[in-house]
RNA sequence: GGAGGCUUCGCCUAGUCCGGUCUAUGGCGCCGCACUGCUAAUGCGGUUUGGGGUAACCCCCCAUCCCGGGUUCAAAUCCCGGAGCCUCCGCCA
């Protein structure tokens, strides 16, 4: 549930809020009058209950003679209440799903406008050159033996692949440089389940207009998870945090699912957009007057990780129209693809101030009583782009690939991955 | 897969058999006050959460004993369904 009494004080700034990301500021007034039938049946309701309870009560210390009456009326009452219920629940039902509809509030600062309005704010590294024809990421995983496209596909159709030989052992030394830096950081580790129950989904906002992109188990009404984020923000569900706690960081890894449905023919070629991946995602629940500076402590760390992996990169300030519904500003760093002469996304940082805590009810503690978190996730290594990307960037002329300083220790001591063929 | 036990206001817990006196007991923790060189200890008081009323406070009303239904004038308590945890058996490793 979005926070009804900021809706009602400021109706304006969520109206601004939907045009700016392109939604319909009319769902700001529809979800203001849903609140107002709302507050009418509930108070119907509730004098009702009082009435009624009164009238059980009263039955207790009556005297024989009285009673049947009595209890007469109070089943009279017993069905007027029922009634009040039902228009209570139904009231309840419609208030949800029209504050459901409304977004989160956007940043103030967030640029405005659809795809192309998001603004490069940083650019790190240089763009490297070759004196040779570079080769993509599907050609190097081939000749290094570490990435079999065609066996995944036969085993699980487009968009699967095994990862072979050093391929295997680089996703688990890039998960390992990972969290070794995250926990240096002071996040806590943790292994996420990848199948979820549907109010995990529902409360982190991916089954709204992107419902479309989720594995749904319908045999065991679960769902696959698309980024660790949904487990690490359902953990702390129904939950008040000790203020004392806060922040509270976690690197979770898990495997994720994307059905990347209605993307038919964009990249199909290699591992960059596959149904399935692993991934290191940070998440941190801090109280909402620091979300922001959170949000930039994330970033921040995103960036310590390409500049380890030596990975020339921007950083991107999304515009409002491509936001999603959860995030209020959101960052996302574009790593150098050699092979296709442009950046492409590798992590990506969403500052989701209460929008997940509301639905999912994770508060702290506060001297005026619990308060809706700030809920905030950045992807810290998304295994198999990284890969492919790594593999682009510090290719030479043999096709061997050169490893990065930083990944050398969590392979071995090898600085140079050669063809196997 | 089978059988049984369990789930109560931060944590633990009484209450459930036999419906109303539950406005839910007690302890721990926490907050306030008192006392005390300081701390500790002790004493007294407070402490579920959500919604609504109120300019605000005091306070009042409604809901809330895992969730959803049902029975009843009345449900923590009885009935049905579901979830989770635990134990044992089976199965797998």
């Amino acid at each position: 549930m979005i926070d009804l009494r900021a809706l009602r004080d400021g109706p304006e700034a969520f109206r601004a809020s939907q045009t700016a990301r392109g939604g319909d500021p009319a769902a700001v007034d529809a979800a203001l009058a849903a609140d107002e039938r709302r507050r009418a049946a509930v108070t119907r309701a509730d004098a009702l209950r009082a009435e009624s309870n009164a009238a059980s009560k009263a039955i207790q210390s009556a005297s024989a003679d009285e009673r049947p009456a009595m209890i007469e009326r109070a089943k009279q009452l017993k069905e007027s209440v029922k009634a009040a219920e039902a228009e209570q629940d139904e009231a309840d039902a419609a208030l949800r799903a029209a504050a459901y509809a409304i977004a989160n509030l956007v940043e103030p600062d967030a640029p405005v406008g659809g795809e192309a309005d998001s603004v490069v704010i940083e650019t790190v590294g240089e763009l490297p050159s070759y004196d040779f024809a570079v080769r993509d990421h599907v050609q190097l995983g081939e000749l290094l033996g570490a990435i079999d496209l065609e066996r995944g596909a036969k085993v699980s159709g487009s968009r699967f692949y095994f990862l072979t030989g050093v391929g295997a052992l680089l996703e688990l030394a890039l998960v390992n440089l990972a969290m070794e830096q995250a926990v240096a950081a002071g996040f806590t580790p943790v292994i996420a389940p990848a199948v979820v129950r549907p109010e995990a989904m529902e409360g982190t906002g991916f089954l709204g207009a992107h419902a479309a992109e989720v594995y749904r188990l319908e045999a065991d009404d679960l769902y696959l998870v698309g980024t660790s984020e949904v487990a690490l923000a359902g953990m702390h569900a129904d939950e008040v945090l000790d203020s004392a706690n806060l922040p509270l960081r976690y690197a979770g890894f898990s495997s994720c699912f994307r059905r990347e449905a209605g993307s038919y023919g964009v990249d199909t070629r290699g591992i960059i957009r596959v149904h399935w991946f692993d991934k290191v995602e940070m998440f941190s629940y801090v109280p909402p007057q620091e979300a922001a500076a959170e949000h930039r402590r994330l970033l921040a760390w995103e960036k310590e990780f390409l500049t380890k992996l030596e990975l020339p990169f921007q950083v991107l300030d999304i515009a409002t129209g491509d936001l999603g519904s959860s995030a209020a500003r959101k960052f996302d760093c574009e790593a150098w693809f050699p092979s296709q002469g442009r950046y492409r996304e590798l992590t990506s940082t969403s500052n989701c101030t209460t929008f997940q805590s509301r639905r999912l009810s994770i508060r702290y503690r506060t001297d005026d009583g619990p308060a809706p978190v700030a809920t905030l996730n950045g992807t810290l290594c998304a295994i198999a782009r990284t890969i492919a990307c790594l593999l682009e960037v510090h290719q030479q002329a043999d096709g061997s690939v050169r490893v990065p300083e930083a990944l050398r220790p969590h392979l071995a001591g090898r600085a140079v991955l050669e063809p196997v063929t």
